[in-house]
DNA sequence: CTGTTAGCGCGTTCAC
DNA sequence: GTGAACGCGCTAACAG
């Protein structure tokens, strides 16, 4: 492998001269540049991200921690985040955690061995013991920020949407149907973000003068199985209810099917409504209501605010990008 | 940071008999490595993986370059390479190359900066310039397994299913129901996969003393959005298909919608057929009979023989695993 | 503007 | 079984 001496060699420099050709050319004379350059281009000679990083003490690198690589609404924050990375020279390491703590350690691992420099979280869960009064991160957890999801006590830098506004927005819109009998497929109880979209649904109802009816709140894990599984449930109850808003557009896929499976139609027996709008939501049987998020917007911001962490000028802001309800078939 | 000397000095030993410790514990006395390991634990180390990297030359870290990140179908491939990376002690960066040559070449590059060991590629694309008549890889290119696709002339080792009998398979499927006016919604003209399931599809065709009509043949290029517009272009034609065999599902979830545009009933007046088995198959109306493919192995296998090629002893081996045929309402 | 020097933190000789 | 010494390839500090 052709290293910094031999092209040193070749241009008749010294390695540091080499090194600052590189790096910054215009602390170099012309004509040296030349020299050097044209010995580079002679060798072929790549400088060794290794050795820099290395020398460096910084690796360029940042963690995604991805609940489920699998889940299609992380691929586009993945996307954003991935091409800001690579407008600032940085690499994108996939962590899929399954939601496991032991694999979200593992990654965060990574950053205590310097593998990577910092981490962005897309779930809700942080890879931490957390002690009962903290409410700012400790000065021993690696720059980090949260993306879509967030910690309801740590102050975080943190990018979201407005969820509880979004969740009122979309159960307002089915109370402008005539729906009164809402269901609501939430996510896991544990998430502050479900927490908000169940509050921006309670809101709506009670703001309409409506009753919160317990027997309609049901909790799923965002996949299209649950959301089967739960309205098959709701389907066997005496009284139906007249819509179901899902708290992710897969879910809502799963509802569209359990009732279809009923021999009910959508909009006319049961409307759904999703939320993320998933690229699938625009193609599925009635295309569905749902709430967009820019996703991709999302994965920049978090990337941008990881690096002015990394740079030293970090603070736990937290970024509220819009959210757009999207009115489709499924709900009218 | 505390690094090996501070260790070192806390044992009351060598910076030699750490690195020992930690790397071959069984070539150090028993009493000396409880005293680096209380070392080790007193002082939190933990080994710096840039220096490490950088002395051992590796940088146990393969780039992954999928066409789409996007595309829900790489995300199980993606799963299995993660899964399989973890368990060897390697890491997976991200490649999103969005189909720019541009791109896949600023990855491709991270090998040749050693950021990179090796890569593994899920597109029909190779970043490189390759001569006419090259049928193996020059000795310049750098470790590099194909998974899913594959290329048509250079030897690769690569991870694949058998495109042409899965394709030909699904064919004498939707013969076997009736049908003879059977569309095929194809990928890219020029990746070979596609040419082998055309083939697959063409020899059923033949086989069954059906003739091949070049009206029913389109390209796409495997999103839904194609998917609608091609299958819409089909329905203005004179003669209907009765059959729509895509090379994707998500062609597939598209050509479904359009059909149900047309008031058109699925799989009564037109059965439709995927490719490749991606979770939403199941939830579609009606749910999609399709290819399954085992996506999660292929990933996994693909990890592998990298790791293989990594160590030296690869050479340039065909995998081919089994796939599957899923019959669903769609066709039935 | 350029060269010399001195490490970064670790793994690996080679003596002992 | 252990320690001293060296060097991986590069950048940064300093002197000139």
């Amino acid at each position: 492998m052709v290293s910094i001496k031999d092209v040193a060699k070749l241009a008749g420099v010294s390695v540091a001269t080499v090194s600052r050709t590189l790096s910054k050319p215009e602390a170099v004379a012309e004509s040296t540049r030349e020299q050097v350059m044209a010995a580079v281009a002679e060798s072929g000679y790549v400088a060794n991200a290794l050795a820099r990083n290395f020398r460096r003490r910084r690796s360029h690198t940042v963690v995604v921690l991805m609940p489920d690589i699998g889940n299609p609404f992380y691929a586009l924050v993945v996307q954003g985040i991935e091409q800001a990375a690579v407008q600032s020279g940085y690499q994108v390491l996939l962590g899929d955690t399954q939601n496991e703590t032991q694999r979200e350690q593992a990654y965060t691992e990574l950053v205590r061995q310097r593998t990577a420099d910092g981490l962005i979280c897309l779930g809700p869960h942080i890879p931490f013991d957390i002690d009962e009064n903290v409410t700012a991160p400790p000065a021993d957890w690696p720059p980090l920020v949260m993306a879509c999801e967030y910690h309801g006590r740590v102050k975080l830098p943190r990018i979201v949407i407005d969820n509880e506004l979004a969740a009122r927005e979309m159960t307002e819109h089915l109370i402008s149907q005539g729906h009164s009998k809402i269901a609501f497929i939430n996510g896991p109880e544990d998430s502050p973000l479900c927490q908000a979209r169940f509050d921006g649904y309670l809101q709506a109802l009670l703001d309409a003068g409506k009753t919160f009816d317990r027997a309609l709140l049901m909790h799923g894990d965002f996949t299209m199985e649950t959301g089967y599984e739960l309205t098959k449930q709701l389907l066997q109850r005496e009284q139906l209810p007249t819509a179901i808003f899902c708290a992710n557009d897969e879910m809502a896929i799963g509802s569209l099917h359990a009732v279809r499976d009923q021999n009910l139609s959508v909009p006319d027996d049961i409307a759904i409504a999703g939320f993320d709008d998933i690229n699938i939501a625009k193609f599925s049987y009635p295309p569905l209501t749902t709430v967009h998020q820019p996703r991709r917007e999302i994965g920049a911001k978090a990337m941008q605010l990881l690096l002015q962490l990394l740079d030293g000028k970090g603070s736990a802001e937290t970024i509220v990008l819009p959210h757009d309800l999207i009115i489709r078939k499924s709900t009218q």
